[in-house]
DNA sequence: TTGCTCCTCACGTCACGTGAGGTGGC
DNA sequence: TTGCTCCTCACGTCACGTGAGGTGGC
């Protein structure tokens, strides 16, 4: 015979409470042992705490239920530990991320001192380039930015190619209105030939409105808000690709507050 | 005249999504300078990125919409660093508890080889006691709890309380069923005199079920699914509310691993 | 028998994202 | 005129909490 409880019990025995065993319970997270047919009554055998127990830890650590139902049909110790590490790492991810962001709101506070980055005009001649693309989802484009970053700088060396100019982006607006898009990196060369993950594009000539930006890309939007307000005074219309350049990044140095990026906004003046 | 842009344009320049910045127009967050009564289009002045771009930011650091506003609303640069600040602290105490929360889970997966704590039984006499008594939520039960604790020590000394046994405490069960409830904490004293915010209570005599749980607060639902199994197996009933003493708690060491509490859950034979 | 426990809906929360279906502006 | 941008609903997401209204069990 297996020992039961009723939910009230079972909740004050994990400290679980009773709307949040019948969620688990819906979810098909942790299922009483037993239903009685005629009052519905859920009945939990004791030996379901450790599930409990787990799964309460598993939450304290925002796991996401999904997740904590695949730590729990784990067929293996490892397997299950491979799972709980994933997640600790993630929130590894996590952690760093807001340490950044804290970083990134201290630079706003601090930079009504600093003196406005000016705006130029200038025409961006058409370039041969080796490029890869991908459409991608505004949330990963930094991660992707800087893997690839990487892997052109990489490919510059491994393939001997002569770079005529420093490595670029271009970024259609959807990413940024709809928060998802078509994303590209180039390595401008003479003659490109493809490899296995770029292929040679033409990078078209364009009449831009340019910033400079000098910092981590987690703080670029103070640039493109520089850059539209200039758009928007001169009375310019606004193309639906930017450009970037990468002056100085991560090859350079690990010091993201010495970063430059060159963003150009391709325009056309306002018809009359 | 001021120059304004569209939802698209500004999406961009901010890289706010546009239904995000619907959503922020929706909740009165970050509201279009102006509105064309006829299109409804929304027409945002260029000089609302840098509102935009603090949001941005305390998004990125969670803080709730209701709390931007109030940053955004400040009278004073003192009381807007006064409303940040206080929302980086309680990022920090976010951190701590998930620091915390990783050690419980790692106190889980170890415990497997650990042998386990023994359930007695014994009658706790009636004791006269001073007691200060709150309802609560149980999110808030651990602080509570700590700082009352603490402050029941204190007591002890200021007002040279000869203490008849350790500090204990009083759950109501819907503590845990229900996740609020009444909580207590009492010193036992041979005739207890009433304070501003201690009473004296008589804590009645009781049948229990004890189990002596040795580590962390946030681990003792590891003794309460063992007591509550105990419960169970021997077919007992459990009683409404259930007993803690602080055998050695935070006023003995800082070391939580050290800790040894006692908890004594009522209990009645079941009617054969 | 009383009152306590337990049950099932239906709806709310938070900060958006996802369509559907339709209109304005160049 | 075309197609692109913008609009407003209505609904979905995630992990529950909050009632309402009703029944089972000792």
């Amino acid at each position: 015979v297996i020992t039961t409880v009723t939910v009230g019990q079972f909740a004050t025995m994990t400290h679980l409470s009773i709307k949040t065993l019948r969620y688990y319970h819906q979810v098909g997270l942790l299922e009483p042992r037993r239903i009685d047919p005629h009052s519905g009554y859920r009945h939990y055998s004791v030996d379901q705490a450790t599930d409990a127990q787990l799964i309460r830890r598993l939450r304290d650590l925002r796991m996401p239920i999904a997740d904590i139902r695949s730590v729990l049909l784990a067929q293996s110790t490892e397997q299950r530990q491979t799972l709980i590490r994933a997640h600790l790492d993630h929130l590894e991810q996590e952690l760093e991320a807001t340490r950044l962001a804290v970083l990134s709101l201290r630079t706003l506070l601090d930079s009504s001192a600093d003196l406005p980055t000016p705006v130029t005009r200038g025409t961006q001649p058409a370039q041969p380039a080796l490029a890869i693309s991908t459409h991608i989802h505004a949330d990963d484009v930094l991660d992707w930015w800087t893997d690839t970053l990487q892997h052109l700088h990489a490919l510059t060396v491994s393939e001997h190619l002569t770079a005529t100019g420093p490595i670029g982006g271009i970024y259609d607006e959807a990413l940024f209105r709809h928060e998802a898009g078509s994303a590209t990196l180039f390595i401008p060369v003479e003659n490109p030939i493809g490899t296995t993950d770029a292929e040679p594009i033409v990078v078209p000539e364009a009449d831009t409105a340019i910033i400079i930006h000098r910092g981590s890309h987690r703080d670029i939007d103070l640039a493109y808000s520089r850059l539209g307000t200039y758009i928007a005074h001169h009375s310019l219309t606004a193309g639906p690709t930017i450009r970037e350049q990468y002056l100085r990044d991560a090859s350079h140095t690990s010091d993201e507050r010495q970063w430059q990026t060159q963003i150009c906004w391709p325009v056309t003046a306002a018809t009359p």
